[in-house]
DNA sequence: ACTTATTTTGGGAGGTAGTGGGAGAAAGTG
DNA sequence: CACTTTCTCCCACTACCTCCCAAAATAAGT
């Protein structure tokens, strides 16, 4: 699982390094590849490959004959991209997506269970501020523990 | 699995070349073939040979004596097409498909699962934005992940 | 505090992917 | 049977991308 946060930088190729932290916590199923979409908020995605797989399967039981499920099978592949780790542990960032997201040079990486979401700093700081309830409010309707 | 997009030109002979990502997803059991049909909406379906088998049993096993399923296959078929990659990985694509697709020079090409969609651009921007509901919205509909 | 190891970032060159065009072969027509 | 047209296979060019080498920066250890 995934969890915390980094910054680094996206180079003039639209490479970004995985952190090292991150790295620890992928599957060696993964293959050294990731998958990378559109997130459901104004941020990138990026799935190791053996999580993306679990995608698929779920993608490939809709039904496709069905309006809305073929328009989102299309939306959610649309703008996959499946990339391998350079030998400096790097992968591809596709500049349709950087531009979705609004990220320049610096991302905010965020660890987030079970994939790595990209952020552009002060989007993700009014994404944040831009919530009506407080960290604790949300936490005690979400997060009833038995 | 087929995902992503491309931008590529269909040229004066009505070659289009399959992407690279694209090929990497192809069994070798598809022999370098792909079949070309209509698609469910405004756009050409291709599939890799080997997939195309499945669904010519899915036919047979049709009846062909119901009226409506007879319609339906001579629909699939008449338009079906086979055609192996050239040296340079293109196939050619039927002049009657581009037409139904109102494809003329540029090509949108879409990697949907076990097959490939071609569309015009226009096209597939006026279909992908005439949804009443937003990714989000159907994201959260469609995809319940446990 | 200094040395060593690891991680992150930067850039150059060869290889590959995408595109265009021509000549020979096949097929259709008078 | 000869001629025309279409199609297919082959060659060539260009831009981009991947791989490789290397420096800078951070973290770890003595």
């Amino acid at each position: 699982m995934f969890k915390g946060q980094f910054l680094h930088s996206i180079d003039s190729k639209g490479r970004l390094s995985i952190p090292s932290r991150l790295r620890k916590n992928v599957s060696s199923d993964a293959d050294n590849s990731f998958v990378m979409t559109l997130g459901i908020d104004k941020c990138i995605e990026i799935y190791p490959k053996d999580q993306w797989k679990l995608i698929e399967e779920k993608l490939l039981k809709l039904n496709f004959f069905d309006q809305k499920e073929a328009r989102f099978i299309r939306m959610m592949l649309q703008h996959a991209q499946e990339d391998t780790m350079d030998a400096q542990s790097r992968i591809l960032i596709p500049q349709p997506l950087l531009d979705y997201a609004g990220i320049k040079n610096e991302v905010l990486i965020l660890g987030v269970l079970k994939k790595i979401e990209l952020w552009d700093n002060n989007v993700y700081i009014s994404y944040v501020s831009g919530s009506p309830e407080t960290f604790e409010q949300i936490a005690s309707q979400v997060m009833r523990m038995e």
